[in-house]
DNA sequence: CAATATTCTTGACTTGTTCAAGAAAACGGA
DNA sequence: TCCGTTTTCTTGAACAAGTCAAGAATATTG
């Protein structure tokens, strides 16, 4: 993604352009549902001397604007995508946490409508399958989820 | 929710019983979504000496033993419940964090089907509906979500 | 009641993330 | 282009939730 597409976005929602956030978007834009640490090491290949509190704040800025997305299953830490505004959905290996795209299951967002709302003013409705990956269920078949690691 | 009760679900499960487990077990019962803190409070409202790691070491037990659940949407703590079993599903407040049940809005578990599952072998499917709650909602409803703090 | 396996206590430690103060950089206008 | 203002970044400390590890205590089996 050329870097004044990246300018753009940011110009788009009204932020200022500097370095690390243009950085911080590209980075989540090459790497797929990464966590901040990845990230961070993403970013320093470009700028050897950005501080983690820069990449961040530059994350939480992002998210805020709409630019990128924060997912977080139970069991992992942050991580980021860039793929926003579809609400699609995600799978999550018990085993190894890797993590997938699924398009909704059921066309337009959101997909899913609350049976009872209990009075909440609902936006969204997030989806996580989670089982197995690939890797995961070949490899270790007679392992029951979750306990692979005692 | 009678002691005997609470020592044949642990015993059904191939547990050993012990009061901690029993307390844990019962406080879980009571509270609604707590998060460990809370079940620690209440443990110690019986047993007042037990250490939070037994808290936290029968906490995953019970969990994987399934006699209790425990959910964690992002920026929150790891809470747990004890309704098990029937893929319920959570409404989530974006400003104030408080959480209440949703039924199924499909019907029997899982409930829904990903539309492309990457070869992962699915057992579950977590749905949280993101919003305001009624309070939050009503009280500062031209406040933006998720920005209510700054 | 004794033997054995499991669980609990204690206390240190890790990890991911946030806070705070000042230095540096970006943007708007002269 | 330069200046002033506002925002952002750097630095370094702090924090909270949860985990690790070793030994003491307890539950269960025979």
């Amino acid at each position: 993604m050329p870097l004044t597409d990246l300018e753009q976005m940011l110009r788009g929602v009204g932020l200022r352009v500097t370095r690390p956030r243009i950085a911080v978007l590209g980075a989540v834009n090459t790497l797929a549902h990464a966590d901040t640490d990845s990230i961070i090491g993403k970013v320093r290949a470009d700028l050897p001397d950005v501080s983690h509190q820069a990449v961040y704040d530059s994350l939480h800025t992002l998210t805020a604007k709409g630019l990128v997305r924060r997912i977080q299953p139970s069991g992992s830490v942050a991580r980021y995508e860039s793929r926003v505004g579809d609400n699609h959905h995600h799978v999550v290996c018990r085993s190894c946490g890797a993590i997938a795209d699924v398009d909704c299951a059921h066309g337009a967002a959101p997909c899913l409508t609350a049976s009872n709302d209990h009075g909440f003013v609902i936006d969204e409705a997030e989806v996580i399958y989670w089982g197995l990956c690939p890797d995961c269920s070949t490899r270790v078949p007679e392992l029951s989820p979750l306990e692979g690691s005692t």
